[in-house]
DNA sequence: TATAATCTCTATTAACATAGTATAGTATAC
DNA sequence: GTATACTATACTATGTTAATAGAGATTATA
């Protein structure tokens, strides 16, 4: 697994419409704003997330993002998946597989598919609930430390 | 993490010279064969594996490649770190690292410790010599069904 | 000592991915 | 009707990856 920039400011804008899911939607500009993201490639960033379906938008005025589930239906898992692809560090650990006759290959396999198991279980459950969690958490730290 | 060509190569490469440990050096062309890898590519990922102190060379007309150390003292991880980079899926993930100030960017953080922890423990904990008892062992099977 | 076999090293290339910019739209609240 | 906001596509610069090319250095051995 590895997390390109499009893919971290994805997460970064799905968390930031999760902390403010229920209210307003929150125009392209204060997302950037909020996650240090440059405009125009935001803007990319958050038209795929809405064809993912994370997302929805308002066109207009008082327009903006929303997410289009709450917060706990969403996973980091799924976000990574669409936007920086497969989690497995290599393409044959997948579901029917079956031997492919490359003895060396298949030789690593295992360790694959274990990396691939782990991986996915910790990022499958991981929703952006609990990262907004996460967040309120630090900042009560911070505030309890001033 | 993700595995290059390149890396997949040499992790092979390495697991050709652990089967063939304690004999004579395996000339490139011989590799090649084995893991199925364009000679002249072979060559630097072969190259890079000498400097990184994982095998060495024999010039000359009975020369070859060879294993450096035995293959129960080589991981799998050690490999893929030095073709590849670093196991982290982004880099904050570092040993002296404290709050960086980005509190959306923290906030991913003991996520991506998280996957780094579990995907070292295994790539770290997995030596050449784990390899070639699978391929053995693979190998029996493969007898057996015939 | 000539020579074939073998490793060494640097340069080059084509294809692709990434990160970001530019520009011309469309929709909506007021 | 106009300012605000999202939509969509094209373009570009840079870097990475996966090779290929070619000239050179070393060594066993006939």
């Amino acid at each position: 697994m590895k997390i390109t920039f499009k893919g971290d400011y994805a997460l970064k804008a799905v968390l930031d419409l999760a902390l403010h899911y229920g209210g307003a939607p929150v125009t392209i500009h204060e997302v950037a704003k909020h996650i240090d993201a440059p405009v125009k490639f935001l803007e990319q960033v958050l038209l795929d997330l809405k064809r993912g379906g994370f997302i929805e938008s308002r066109r207009g005025k008082v327009g903006g993002y929303l997410l289009s589930k709450p917060p706990e239906a969403i996973t980091i898992g799924e976000v990574i998946r669409f936007m920086d692809g497969p989690i497995e560090p290599i393409a044959c650990v997948k579901e029917g597989y079956s031997k492919c006759g490359d003895i060396y290959k298949c030789a690593f396999r295992g360790i694959w598919k274990k990396v691939f198991q782990v991986t996915s279980e910790i990022v499958d459950n991981t929703t952006f609930e609990d990262m907004v969690k996460e967040i309120s958490a630090a900042q009560n730290i911070a505030a309890y430390s001033i």
